[in-house]
DNA sequence: AATGAATGAGCATTCATTCAT
DNA sequence: GATGAATGAATGCTCATTCAT
């Protein structure tokens, strides 16, 4: 694929790139340093110059994916700043999109066991929590203008993002019965989560 | 050789028990029948004594789980036999309960994508989707009584089961904020959860 | 195939002829003692009370092949009293049949190598020789008849004898060129064989 | 960590040299990838660095063989080039002559059955095939010039091969009567095989 | 006469990583 | 900045054989 010889440092970023596809296509398991240099047509070794390990790596591509789901959610925000419940839904439609578009990726950075990726540090986690901010600012705001009824923005916001987790989860995992319609069930998982949220209307 | 002899066809048990301890303990990328082994005291080749392979200790393994899965739902429809929304309520419960108290058998029954686990016999999936029709028994009966607003309860309780499944997930992989009590966050998912499908009161 | 348990001293038998049926089906390299036992529905123990080892085993194989060769060979000697001619034809044609008929048979009788077989003792090797013996009268009887030119009968029988394990070996291990019909091939080779020995008419 | 320190690509000649002699000491069937590895100092891994695996080893002997053969047999070819009786006589003597110099060699050149090595492309075969047409040749040229008789030079030549296989088969799998010697043996064996097909001598 | 339980040695292959150059 | 050469450890699995019962 990569006949022409890439300049530079660009080689990491090559190396990121491909690893990403390789991860999509093959699976988290079947990935292999030896595999990623092949594509990439470069020796085993010199991924070793631009990442310390394996792990190393993956974080890093962690940390890309954490930044790009910031990114589009960022992007939401700035689309709906004072319209809390449909931003809400934008964002939780994103979400899934995301998982489903980037099913390995997916499960390197939220599938992912502690003990599988023990090197991972906490403080990345932390980073990744952005996100989850992200929707509990928007149900606080629903909140404030009444549409919304919270307890705790934070509990809501992980129980939010649960539902929303559980459902690319099985999405990805291929257990959804096959006679449900995807897009059925994802509305319907969309619907359902925030009708939980929302303030019922009183006659 | 084994610490404690175990007389007879005690071992098959001793292994199952065992694998489920290490699929905890290392994840099931790290399990491997050597170590299974060493951890009995028993050479590797003796687990093929008792499997015919990885493959199959895993889907006695998975089996188990879905069996006690299975029991446990059914105790709870014979509790609440006519009073489906505090059945649902304690089928929701007893499903997070037991994702917790298993966490070996919870990954190797939901978690593991198709391609990991690819001789698992499709037919015994389907074995496992009786727990699914449990819940949406509750949900269709409640719809019955007027106390559920469904539209379709298989894509319903689909839409529960992603719910609490991503419950579970997300706190047995330690990415549920730890300043969240736990308990409240298993408890505000599933009131929530309901929630959604619950009829609005009409003054 | 034996639900029917096989009373008394038979097992010996019937391991046997399990053994070469396996050794047909299966080839050399995929016969098991497990794989025995269980064609038999016996246990892999019970094989060691009747044959010392897998290699005795082996042995008792081959005397049976060397026996039963030599039975039909010896047969053919009955036929055909006192015409060296037509008995070593019909000796060249039995020989082929039968390594056509008993491939695996044929290759722990002639294609194994001493050493792959070291503990098969050479005295058993001896009792094989009687077959080319056989060979061998048939030459003398038509030398002294003037219908043979031979040096040495028993070289030429061993030249012959080279001949037909030639044309077996290239027609079991399929490398005769698919062209070639193959009852053309063994009617050429026998033909041409005994042609090489005999006695050139003169005008 | 090798006896006598290779340099560069030197290892790759050593792995065939080495897994040839023990080809011969221990058979195809005990020769493993550990065996090989042992017998150069070297690690198991480090044979795949110059082999894509076992079967790409031994294609690459029996390549080699069949080259050294075709050789040999092409030298022979020039040096007798319209003297197709003496030509002939000079590939039987070189076919044996390669066979007992060369027992690694010839054994998975020849010998092996194709489910043994079936990954090994029948166009290979193929190509080993023009050694057989080189004895065609010589057989149909001197049928021209009436010293042999010959009906369908193919199906003879395939006859020769079977007999020179033979002799070299029963020679290496010491077969043969310890008392016959062994190169009256190979004389009387060729010897015979080509006076079948020379025309006889009219008065 | 028969067996269940057990094992050590072996197999081809893959992996992440190191190191001298 | 890049690599070829090399490796130790690991994988699932099969094998012939032994031994106590």
């Amino acid at each position: 694929m990569s006949d022409v010889p890439t300049s530079n440092g660009d080689l990491r970023r090559l190396i990121l790139d491909t690893t990403r596809r390789l991860l999509v296509k093959e699976g988290y398991h079947n990935l292999s340093m030896r595999k990623i240099a092949q594509s990439i047509n470069y020796s085993a070794t010199s991924i070793y110059l631009h990442f310390e390990s394996k792990d190393a790596l993956l974080h890093a591509l962690i940390d890309e994916g954490m930044q790009q789901l910031y990114d589009a959610f960022t992007s939401i925000v700035g689309q709906f700043p004072d319209r809390p419940v449909k931003r809400l839904r934008a964002l939780c439609e994103q979400f899934i999109t995301f998982g489903l578009d980037n099913p390995e990726y997916y499960e390197i950075m939220f599938q992912l066991r502690p003990e599988q990726m023990e090197r991972y540090p906490a403080e990345k986690y932390r980073r990744a929590r952005r996100n989850l901010d992200t929707i509990a600012e928007a149900l606080a705001e629903g909140a404030d203008e009444g549409v919304f009824e919270v307890a705790d923005a934070r509990v809501s916001a992980s129980t939010i993002w649960a539902s929303l987790h559980g459902t690319v989860s099985l999405l990805l995992a291929e257990r959804v019965d096959i006679r449900i319609d995807q897009n059925d069930f994802i509305e319907t998982a969309i619907r359902q989560t925030l009708r939980s949220y929302t303030t019922r209307a009183v006659a």
